[in-house]
DNA sequence: GTATTGTTCTAGTTGAAGTAGAACAAGTGG
DNA sequence: CCACTTGTTCTACTTCAACTAGAACAATAC
């Protein structure tokens, strides 16, 4: 499992945090069940903020990802998904982008308003 | 052309201006060559800071969108670009991201992701 | 020349993010 | 039962980007 943070990064470390988790989701390294570590753990181990660890935890959360509980700690609830047609998909769209030269923040804001004006879809299993 | 600002957005103001221009540029609705209002004329009818509105602008010029001049304002650089391919891409990513039960901060973290792996190309006309 | 418009400067406010520490409650494990 | 762990909640403070505000300035248009 291998949680990161950029402290230069612009985005805010709570949300590169909850990121990495995501990810590790979404491939496999972090599995189904499985429990990370506790937020004043990871908090020393990153040289973050408990609060923020917590906040990164609870976003994760809301998105129905995570499952808290006190004294018991932070445990996934998603499972693995499989990612070859969305890969494979972000790829298409990458190579189209570019070569419509069609630069990343650009990209990001189709992205985004192409999923603002669809029906967001509750994450996680059923 | 329909620029746009929602102050409630956890987005920021000048980045959403930003957006704005950008999806115009790309569907066409503000064309190459066009002149876009002043930034002062647009902080007015768009109750924004004159400021906000230029930090949108110069962005959008690091990009090579934008040609900003003083006394003559702004002008559009880019072609718009024929989205079709983009379009279907993105499409098809929502789909697949949809059907992977994936959220709509994961997606966007993905494509965050895929874009910083990989090399940026610089945006704008060659 | 006059008006327009971007550029640059100083200065202040606001709010989110992050840090810090403490007390508390629910669960774990002996 | 008891000690420990861990998330929850609270207050308080700092920091920094975003935003606002106003002014003076420089290049361009007409």
């Amino acid at each position: 499992m291998f949680l990161t943070v950029d402290p230069q990064s612009p985005i805010t470390l709570y949300e590169q945090l909850a990121a990495s988790v995501r990810a590790g989701i979404l491939d496999g390294s972090i599995a189904h069940g499985e429990r990370l570590p506790s937020a004043r753990e990871l908090a020393g181990s990153l040289d973050l903020n408990v609060h923020t660890v917590l906040r990164a935890y609870q976003a994760l959360r809301e998105e129905g990802l995570l499952d808290l509980r006190r004294g018991r700690g932070a445990v996934i609830t998603a499972p693995s998904r499989d990612l070859a047609e969305v890969t494979a998909a972000l790829d298409a769209l990458i190579g189209a982008a570019s070569a419509a030269r069609i630069g990343p923040d650009t990209l990001i804001s189709l992205v985004r308003a192409r999923l603002s004006s669809t029906q967001t879809t509750q994450e996680g299993p059923r």
